[in-house]
DNA sequence: TCTACGATTTACT
DNA sequence: GTAAATCGTAGAA
């Protein structure tokens, strides 16, 4: 009889591991691609897929947060190791969700810019008051926060073992066309705002821009 | 300390 | 289409 806590953890095993988020933010950006953002929240499970990702990507990207290798309160969470949340507010309102990946001190994030919601949709109405169209639920960075109740508090969570936020594999294998596109609202980035490096399902209603 | 502004959203005209 | 909302952070002083 193994002492207790060193089974493996069943729940575990439709999760991604670190060492597949310890890669470079644009390979990341487009592998999460129709898989799935779990939120759990009092009891309830929210199930999104993911449609729309952006990637930033380390020091040399004029559009990082963390380029130069500026290293700050905000920034830190893009330190950790590939597999931790990083959330900052925008415009005072607006919180963003980034997937932390690469390895610990290369400061990469995938921003979620959208998901498509499949479970838990009464709930996901009850923190988008007064929204009727099902598609503008979560088809945006601050929306879907709202949608999913993603705060500041959820900065630095850990996705790979957390419990309340994390990704999950999608066991079916969709088969979806990715698009390239200009990562949107950057324009101080100078020769890296028009990278393609936004990244969304075509087929897709749900993405924040066509 | 002080100031400018942003990985956006919403409600207007 | 345009503009207001709203506040923590970054960088300068």
């Amino acid at each position: 009889m193994e002492p207790s806590g060193t089974f493996p953890d069943p729940m575990l095993k439709s999760r991604f591991s670190s060492d597949f988020f310890e890669r470079d933010a644009l390979i990341v950006s487009q592998d999460i691609l129709g898989h799935y953002l779990v939120r759990e929240l009092n009891g309830c499970k929210i199930v999104t897929m993911i449609v729309e990702t952006e990637a930033y990507c380390g020091v040399t990207d004029l559009g990082c947060h963390a380029s130069g290798n500026r290293r700050t309160k905000r920034t830190e969470a893009m330190f950790l190791p590939g597999g931790y949340a990083y959330v900052y507010l925008v415009y005072g309102l607006n919180y963003c969700l980034n997937i932390v990946t690469e390895k610990k001190d290369n400061p990469h994030a995938v921003l979620i810019r959208a998901v498509e919601p499949l479970k838990g949709l009464e709930m996901i109405r009850k923190n988008r008051p007064g929204i009727k169209k099902t598609c503008d639920l979560t088809n945006g960075p601050g929306k879907l926060s709202k949608a999913l109740d993603i705060d500041i508090s959820l900065n630095k969570y850990d996705l790979v073992k957390g419990r309340e936020l994390y990704l999950e594999k999608n066991p079916e294998n969709p088969d979806f066309s990715i698009i390239s596109a200009k990562r949107i609202g950057i324009d101080y980035a100078g020769e890296y705002k028009d990278k393609l490096w936004r990244k969304y399902i075509k087929e897709s209603p749900f993405v924040s821009k066509k």
